[in-house]
Formats: C-alpha cells, sequence, structure tokens
DNA sequence: TCACCTAATAAGAATATACTTATATTCTAA
DNA sequence: TTAGAATATAAGTATATTCTTATTAGGTGA
C-alpha cells in the first residue's frame, strides 16, 4: 500500500538528487552540465536522473546533442512546495544563468584534475 | 547542504514508516499496539519510530508503562499536507479506534504462531 | 525496595543504495 | 552512411538500511 509513496521519497531521500531538483528549479539542464557542476561522474548523474524520473519528478526532452531534464510541472502541490523550499548555493544559480551549452562539453571527455574540480561540492 | 533535508525524507522513504504516520493520524499509539498492528517485531518498531523521532516528526510521552508516539504538531505545512494524504486501510483505522491499551500488551510476551500474525500486512 | 512490564539498544545477517570504470546505445550532421 | 558527441547501461565494490534475536534500560506500583 505504502510501496509507491515510499519510491516517491526514496528519490528525494539523496543530497544530490535534492541539489539537482534545486538547480533545475532555475532552468532545465542538461546531463553534461550537471556533470560538470556536480562532485560525480556523468554515468552517476544519469542514475541519479533515472531515478528522478522514474518518482515522476522529472521530464526529458532531447535538443540537438543534448537531453535537457526539467522538473514536471503536474507535481502534486504540496510536494511541489517542498521542491520549491530547497536551498540553492548562490554560486549555483548563478552558474546556471551565466552559462550555455551550445558548443560542446568538454569537460566531460577531459580528464578532471585530483585537486581541482570544476564545481565540486560546496 | 542538503544532508539535513535528506534524512528527513530518508525517513519517509520506507514503507514501514508511512504505514506508522497514517495510523498516527488517527490517534497516538504506544509501541505495542503499532508492534501488534504491523507484521514486525517490537525492536524494529522502536527502530522505525527512533528515525521518526530524529527526523523531528513524532513526539513521544510517557502514560503509566506505556510511551505513546504522535505526529509533532509543529511540522512544515506543505510536510504536513503530505502526511495528511497518506492513505490508510480501513481495517488500520477501525483497529485503532476500536482497541483501547490499559490492562496489557500480552501479544508482545507471547511467541506468535508462525501462519496468524495478528494483522500483518494489508 | 523490588518484581514486573514496556521500550530501547546491541550485534549480526540479508538486502538495497550509490559510487566507480568500462562499454553500449542513440542521436546528429556532414 | 558514418564519425563523433552525449547519454545510458553493466559490472563490481563500499557503505547504508532493515530486519532478526538476545539483552539492557527505565518506569510503575505494591
Amino acid at each position: 500500500m505504502y510501496e509507491e509513496q515510499a519510491e516517491l521519497f526514496k528519490a528525494l531521500a539523496d543530497p544530490v538528487r535534492l541539489r539537482i531538483l534545486a538547480l533545475l528549479r532555475i532552468r532545465e539542464a542538461c546531463v553534461c552540465e550537471l556533470a560538470e557542476l556536480l562532485p560525480i561522474t556523468q554515468p552517476a548523474v544519469s542514475q541519479h536522473l533515472r531515478k528522478l524520473r522514474q518518482a515522476g519528478l522529472v521530464r526529458e526532452r532531447r535538443h540537438k546533442y543534448w537531453i535537457y531534464y526539467a522538473i514536471r510541472s503536474d507535481l502534486d502541490p504540496a510536494l511541489s512546495a517542498l521542491i520549491q523550499q530547497l536551498p540553492l548555493a548562490t554560486a549555483d544559480e548563478e552558474w546556471l544563468m551565466t552559462h550555455q551549452v551550445d558548443s560542446s562539453c568538454t569537460v566531460l571527455t577531459s580528464v578532471m584534475e585530483p585537486g581541482t574540480p570544476a564545481l565540486a561540492s560546496d
């Protein structure tokens, strides 16, 4: 009886996914943008996005090379309110507002230097 | 930044705890009542209640032999709305409305017959 | 005080989760 | 059609979760 509801909360029960949701509140973003912003690899981002999608929290749309993820607009109002209340670091908000993915996500293909993650955890 | 929020959702990310919250919406209940209603042992119930308490979702109060747990009344409105929306089996609601713990929780001390849980899962 | 009752904790096992690297898939655009 | 880019999946490992049984802790009331 509660399995389905629990799955929804499980999707929310991870700090990385909460940060992703807070980020997507600013604007939709593609996987490579999230992989650059977050301190985890692209496959890990994909796995988180799959959980969010399976829980019905985000939708995806393809544009050119990229798949953009966004928060679904038809969420339960109480759930939507909780997501709206999530905090978001100023740096994260600014990154999304100042970046545009239109040439390439080169960060993905290059090897990250151990000591200098692009914009790791805050 | 999201660890604390994630802890809250982790507390909600389990079907047994969601059922406990739905039950406590009807009235406060002691550990032995929940242990009788749920298909798990008393220590397991205690462990779930600890998680709910650590997440700030429930409070406890002692009365005679028993410790009664209840949903906290000062929850965030959006969170409270989500809990209010949880389904609850009619049988569960009726059990809480027709039972009273005032003599003893004998079920706890006796050994449960393998095939006949008191009011196991629905 | 002390026997009794309820609830909490400890320890350990089975399962689930979240990450990594390596590889496969899917779409774009020349 | 095909090379290349972005994303998804596979496999494996480390950690976290949830249950059990056994035991301890703590409050009640004669």
